[in-house]
DNA sequence: AGCACGCCGACT
DNA sequence: GTCGGCGTGCTC
């Protein structure tokens, strides 16, 4: 017997099938899918095995496989395949697709092993008689309705329990245990609006596999997929939601476990390994109905699925931003299509790829345009900055002030976003001019007030700031930035008494920390709520009725075609925080760009107006949906052979790429990382042939070397 | 990715 | 004369 072992080695010129003799005490037990130790030139390597066989077709001498490490099929059939497509998507190696789809403890090499937790149970195995005590009689009784752990059993001693194991009355076996899962259920369900009704019921009817969802905020989408998944968990049928990172928040897993009790499996950065992998088995063993996660979530092993739910589709967190650089939007299509399921992207201002799709009748075009309860849209005032800095210092504008007294008087709550997107909060030299930047990347370090601490956001650099300039030795480095401390510094300043409650990812990184804050503010025991982008999604407070930007317009400044789009989105998405019950909300944009399209739109919510604005954009400057996007990296620590090498890429692209609009090289938009400089090389295309060819064979040309690297992303988010 | 094999410079 | 540089090639 042979089997063909990948093997767990990420290079692109060892991703093939390496063929290896099976001794007959392992024959058994072969499956497709498991993992196996191999010999493999000097060193014991861990790999999947792809194929059994009779005999091999290399012709030399097989060496032997050591071992199996795996009793279940880890990679079944289905995700067989999806690796392979998705390999022909991102030109990653295959290896690094199935390790991508997997919890860490059940990739191949994985360091820490598949850990199953177990627990002593223990259950009556003899009825009590006359040779034991009252005591031992009275404890016995507690087995009586079904085996029990020692924690079940409050006040008594595991010595005692293990007295009755050894007289045969009581049997002891392990049995394996769930690290953190959801608990409690009490089936709560709301009844659904006629808009949401005629939305279920015509995607129920629908034959066709994918649906855009456009829906205003809070028009209720959650309570369609709640609607959707159960109906379909009557048929038998399991589901797959996928929400951004930082959706997973508290409010929104109570409302799914308060629905749907245990069988929810949830999969999201703050579990540990364990207890991913016990979500994992949860879910391959067909114990949970529906699987939420963030963008990994999309492999969860579920058998027979019939909603694949994308929700705030036009987040940028469903596309890898590394090798494989996946979108796990188009991983959702795919599987999809494998289980006969509808795929359901949601969002209130959806990509434009996606609404372009959806109006060519690719995607089924579903529309809620109205809030539950009708409510209404909070009333969006823009403030010109350039008119009110002349009148003011510091961050905010008197209407903006005037609007969070009146708040506060009516002991409502407000929300304030600082729009960090695009926005550095640099340390300087007020002497000299001179800005401290990361030695080992070309990025501004970032100053971090409670801990007098520098940071590069790239490589995790840091270095106490220095008290005089590197440069010219003068005592006057400064934080020029403006970070969420600098502002509720100045808010207290004019709001002495009032709770403000601070939420970025310095105060959010402890595990927990999030959720705590999110029901203090709930609880109303914060009048202000103060945070970048993480406040901005998700959240559902009734009782805030003012949300504030206290600088709309910073995204817009990145040099990304994207820029006007993410904007919208965020400002969009933030302002739909404010007056999501009976009492009205207002909204104030501060804003240095008020007449700019995206900022204008955004505050008289009016996406289709947005949408074909931007369209037009796009078409003219030859970008997404009308135009295919790669981003050609060119990666090295020699910064000259870096230019050197771009350019015969370049030229290579130029020879066989007739179709193609190539740019550049040009030095990427973070010059240096870690030490490796980069440049990258834009494509533009409608179809193109040669394309995945051409640079499949420039990759694996490169990677022989070492000294330079060349890496793809095609429809990358970020250029 | 590692690691061996192999062909050219300054050193106990 | 040798130690060791890292270019090239191979791993079932």
């Amino acid at each position: 017997m042979v089997v063909g072992v990948l093997v767990e080695i990420t290079n692109k010129n060892v991703d093939k099938i390496f063929d290896y003799l099976v001794p007959e005490e392992y024959q058994a037990n072969i499956k497709i899918g498991i993992r196996v130790k191999v010999p493999f030139a000097t060193r014991i390597l861990e790999g999947f095995i792809l194929e059994i066989k009779k005999e091999t077709t290399h012709a030399k001498n097989l060496k032997e496989i050591l071992g199996l490490l795996d009793e279940d099929v880890i990679l079944n059939e289905e995700l067989l395949e999806l690796g392979k497509k998705m390999q022909e998507m991102t030109l990653s190696s295959l290896i690094y697709c199935y390790q991508s789809m997997l919890p860490k403890s059940l990739k191949a090499g994985g360091k820490n092993k598949a850990s199953k937790k177990y627990e002593q149970v223990f259950f009556l195995k003899k009825e009590p008689d006359e040779n034991l005590n009252d005591r031992q009689k009275e404890l016995l009784k507690c087995f009586q309705d079904g085996p029990k752990r020692q924690k079940d059993l409050p006040n008594i001693s595991l010595a005692r329990i293990k007295l009755l194991v050894a007289k045969g009355y009581l049997e002891q076996q392990q049995q394996e245990v769930y690290r953190g899962s959801i608990q409690k259920g009490t089936k709560i369900k709301y009844p659904l609006t006629d808009a949401q009704q005629k939305v279920v019921d015509e995607i129920e009817k629908s034959s066709d596999a994918v649906f855009l969802l456009h829906g205003v905020t809070g028009s209720g989408k959650t309570e369609v997929y709640m609607e959707l998944i159960e109906n379909a968990i009557k048929k038998g049928k399991q589901s797959l939601m996928l929400v951004p990172e930082i959706s997973l928040t508290p409010q929104m897993i109570e409302r799914f476990s308060a629905r749907f009790g245990t069988r929810i499996a949830l999969l999201h950065s703050a579990l540990s390994d364990g207890e991913k992998y016990d979500e994992w088995r949860r879910i391959e063993r067909g114990e949970v109905d529906i699987v939420i996660g963030a963008r990994s979530a999309i492999f969860a092993p579920l058998k027979s699925i019939a909603y694949i739910i994308i929700d705030e589709e036009h987040s940028d967190s469903y596309k890898q931003e590394n090798n494989p650089r996946y979108d796990a939007k188009e991983i959702a299509k795919i599987r999809g299509q494998y289980h006969c399921a509808k795929v359901i992207m949601g969002s209130a201002t959806p990509t434009l790829e996606s609404y372009a799709r959806a109006k060519k009748n690719v995607y089924h075009l579903l529309y809620l345009p109205n809030r539950v309860g009708g409510g209404t849209l909070p009333h969006v005032n823009i403030i010109d900055m350039n008119e009110e800095m002349k009148k003011v210092k510091g961050h905010f504008s008197k209407p903006l002030i005037n609007a969070l007294d009146r708040t506060l008087k009516k002991k409502e709550q407000a929300i304030l976003l600082l729009n960090r997107r695009g926005y550095s909060s640099f340390v300087t030299c007020k002497n000299c001019g001179f800005v401290l930047k990361c030695p080992t990347c070309d990025i501004t370090l970032t100053y971090h007030k409670s801990s007098h601490i520098v940071r590069c956001h790239y490589c995790g650099y840091g270095t106490t700031l220095p008290k005089v300039c590197p440069e010219c030795h003068e005592e006057a480095i400064k934080d020029l930035g403006v970070g969420t401390e600098k502002i509720e510094e100045e808010l207290k300043s004019y709001f002495p008494s009032a709770r403000i409650l601070r939420m970025d990812f310095d105060t959010t990184n402890k595990k927990g920390s999030h959720e705590k804050m999110i029901s203090l503010f709930g609880n109303q025991q914060a009048d202000i709520l103060l945070g970048t982008q993480i406040v901005a999604k998700g959240l559902d407070f009734p009782n805030v009725t003012l949300v504030g930007v206290i600088n709309a317009d910073t995204s817009l400044n990145i040099p990304d075609f994207r820029s006007s789009e993410a904007t919208f989105s965020l400002l969009s998405q933030v302002a739909g925080r404010s007056g999501r019950s009976i009492k009205k909300g207002e909204v104030y944009l501060q804003t240095y760009n008020p007449s700019h399209y995206a900022i204008r739109y955004a505050a008289s919510n009016d996406y289709f107006s947005f949408y074909e604005q931007e369209m037009k954009n796009r078409y003219l400057m030859k970008y997404p949906p009308f135009y295919y996007l790669v981003n050609v990296k060119i990666l090295s620590k020699d910064e000259k052979l870096c230019y050197q090498e771009s350019l015969k890429v370049k030229n290579v692209l130029h020879k066989y790429l007739k179709e193609t609009t190539i740019l550049g090289p040009s030095p990427d938009s973070i010059y240096k990382v870690s030490n490796i400089y980069r440049y990258r090389i834009i494509l533009k295309y409608k179809s193109e042939k040669m394309l995945n060819e051409i640079l499949n064979r420039l990759i694996l040309h490169y990677a022989r070397t070492g000294k330079v690297k060349v890496e793809v992303d095609f429809n990358p988010v970020h250029l």
